[in-house]
DNA sequence: AGCGTTTTGAAGCGGCCGATTCAAAAATGT
DNA sequence: ACATTTTTGAATCGGCCGCTTCAAAACGCT
């Protein structure tokens, strides 16, 4: 039929999504896009269309990858108050490690650029509502079991944890103590967790 | 001596914090701010240096304004649950109104630019400091007059209050339900009230 | 081999970027 | 009135922005 693309599709929106999440969007120019992913720009224009659905395909991928991570952690086995701990402190272990890659992508998308771009808010909520279901399903498991208070609802409690895991990954941004996180961590566990 | 500025610098930086406000700062550019402050860009940079710079004005003009208003919520008279119940749902009542000036803006900063920046993330540091020591103080009172549990160290709780706000405005983002956002709060302070 | 189709690299489009220059204007102190 | 100092507006600096054009190259197919 025709001449067939040099490049993976998978390493290209890689390499884009690696550049977004360091960068930022408004500081990644194109200039920057076709040089991490090593194609030129008709190539990359031709491919994925212009750097606003690049964008969007990081957003993507981000979730395929790093949220499927935060999840599959919260459906490993073990107690439910670990898998919940374990998401928290992982996360902030991430981003106290000076990866390059500044805290949660779908976080600094959802600060950077929803407000002015419905796709990107689409996207996020997207991503945000992931993590929510993942949350809610652990918790409501760990009600089942007698591990998690059931008097309150699991809802809500998936949103409360939510809300404390954000806020710490924009906390981690200015306030690299490790230890003061953590102590938020094991107090809003123990705010609904029974004692073993 | 010389020629007086026929400027008043007040209103200038309230009008640079506007713009980075509400477009940010990499998308905000030198000719913007000109428009927005009604100054040239010679004015601008004879008076205040360059956009690095202006930006970290606008964030010390937040925290004078926009965040010495959230402190003083939390130093009204009346029971400690109510202040922190106000200042968590006036913030949500904000977030969701659709001002134009998307969500808190030292947030904005740590996530966009702190990584990048080390001014930013000391400036930033220092307006979640203040945020948090008067979320300390208001707890502390609290536990004096009975109405906080005793048994958690004011600090932890500080934090917590805290990580849970700073995340509820990150999902305010994305998520304009009132009501869930409500739930959380409502479901933080059940965590360490006690009954009256 | 030759056709049809797509990808690719190089060059470059108009436009905006952050920042500067410079002379005219405007105030002060004497 | 004058010298001095600073502010101001206009013009503009080199450079990068997002994106496009276009012809040559590279393949699949018959």
């Amino acid at each position: 039929m025709a001449r067939p693309r040099k490049f993976d599709e998978d390493r290209v929106i890689d390499a884009a999504m690696d550049t977004f999440w360091r960068r930022g969007y408004e500081a990644t120019s194109t200039r920057d896009l076709s040089e991490r992913t090593e194609l030129g720009p008709s190539s990359l224009y031709n491919a994925f269309g212009d750097k606003h659905q690049l964008y969007l395909r990081s957003l993507r991928k981000y979730q395929e990858t790093a949220t499927a991570e935060q999840v599959e952690l919260l459906r490993a086995p073990g107690p439910v108050a670990d898998r919940l701990r374990n998401l928290l402190s992982t996360a902030i272990d991430t981003d106290l490690s000076g990866t390059g890659r500044p805290g949660c992508f779908a976080i600094n998308a959802a600060i950077e650029r929803a407000a002015a771009d419905p796709d990107v808010r689409d996207e996020v909520r997207s991503n945000f509502e992931v993590v929510e279901r993942a949350l809610r399903d652990t918790l409501a498991e760990g009600q089942r079991s007698g591990e998690i208070d059931p008097e309150r609802s699991a809802e809500v409690l998936a949103r409360q944890v939510l809300s404390t895991y954000y806020g710490l990954r924009v906390l981690a941004r200015v306030q690299p103590d490790r230890a003061a996180l953590l102590d938020v961590v094991d107090n809003l566990l123990d705010g609904f967790t029974r004692s073993s």
